[in-house]
DNA sequence: CCAGGCTCATTAGTTAAGCTAACGAGTGTG
DNA sequence: CACACTCGTTAGCTTAACTAATGAGCCTGG
């Protein structure tokens, strides 16, 4: 198993292809349940990071002020992000997941990851740490 | 390098966030181009069927008919698909890519991957045949 | 020390993408 | 050949994204 040599230009549309399909599959894998895409990517940033500024949360999804706006209200009205002011600075908030929010996320993770875990208890355990370290280096190249 | 005991549980959540983190990475990749994902996937694939009814698009892209009329008007403004009647039913149309849809094609194409083609770059040799491994076990999953 | 400029969040208004319901033209069969 | 069914489209609604503009609050240079 010596490490053969791979030209980027041909891994490049390979890995493409293996990202987007197994994206879709997972994303299909999911739960009827009330929240958007959309919401759900918004709050599980918000409970990775803790809390943060509309401003800040709206960067993280890459998405403009005016639409994370809306999401959070939307988010808001179902009691599952907490909105509390700025201790110093007055136009700023600060957003939080509530307890209720993280139950929520907890519900939807488990249901994406049953899927998921299900095909990775097939392989083998040489395969699975293959994917293991494949997965630090595809983290890597996306926070870039 | 021996390979280390993985939990499936464990890296299900780890790998599921690489691939939806990258994916969206490699979606933003996008030329400024006056195209849409939704736009971009159905001319994607009415281009790889070579030429499919309205009806049969949108069973492809999982929408509802209403919704392909109105991707496919947009897509025929901008000249990139073409419409004909079907030869014997009145009620049909024939949609197929036309030469300038199969040249925007070629392009966004190669724009995506150039993106993550010139990430792959940085790595080592033995990072990138990792992720080639990776690629296949990840294309097996999906297709099973 | 305060006037002007900047930042933050929101509001207003537009466009795209999805849906269901309903409709008109065309097919085909009992 | 009348009637039911299929195909594509139109109409109207919802959600999600955008830009432009607004108002509140902060901060700094003269």
């Amino acid at each position: 198993m010596t490490a053969k040599r791979v030209p980027p230009a041909q891994l490049a549309p390979q890995l493409r292809d293996a990202i987007t399909r197994l994206n879709r599959r997972v994303r299909q894998a999911r739960p009827v349940g009330d929240l958007t895409v959309t919401q759900l990517s918004a709050l599980t940033s918000l409970n990775l990071a803790g809390a943060l500024t509309p401003r800040e949360l709206a960067d993280v999804e890459r998405v403009q002020p005016p639409t994370m706006t809306k999401i959070v209200a939307k988010l808001e009205e179902r009691g599952l992000v907490q909105r509390t002011p700025h201790p110093t600075d007055g136009r700023q908030v600060i957003l939080a997941a509530t307890e209720g929010g993280r139950a929520v996320l907890d519900q939807f993770e488990r249901a994406r990851n049953e899927w998921l875990a299900s095909r990775l208890a097939a392989l083998s355990e040489e395969e699975r740490d293959t994917l293991r370290r494949a997965a630090d280096i595809l983290q890597a190249i996306a926070r870039a």
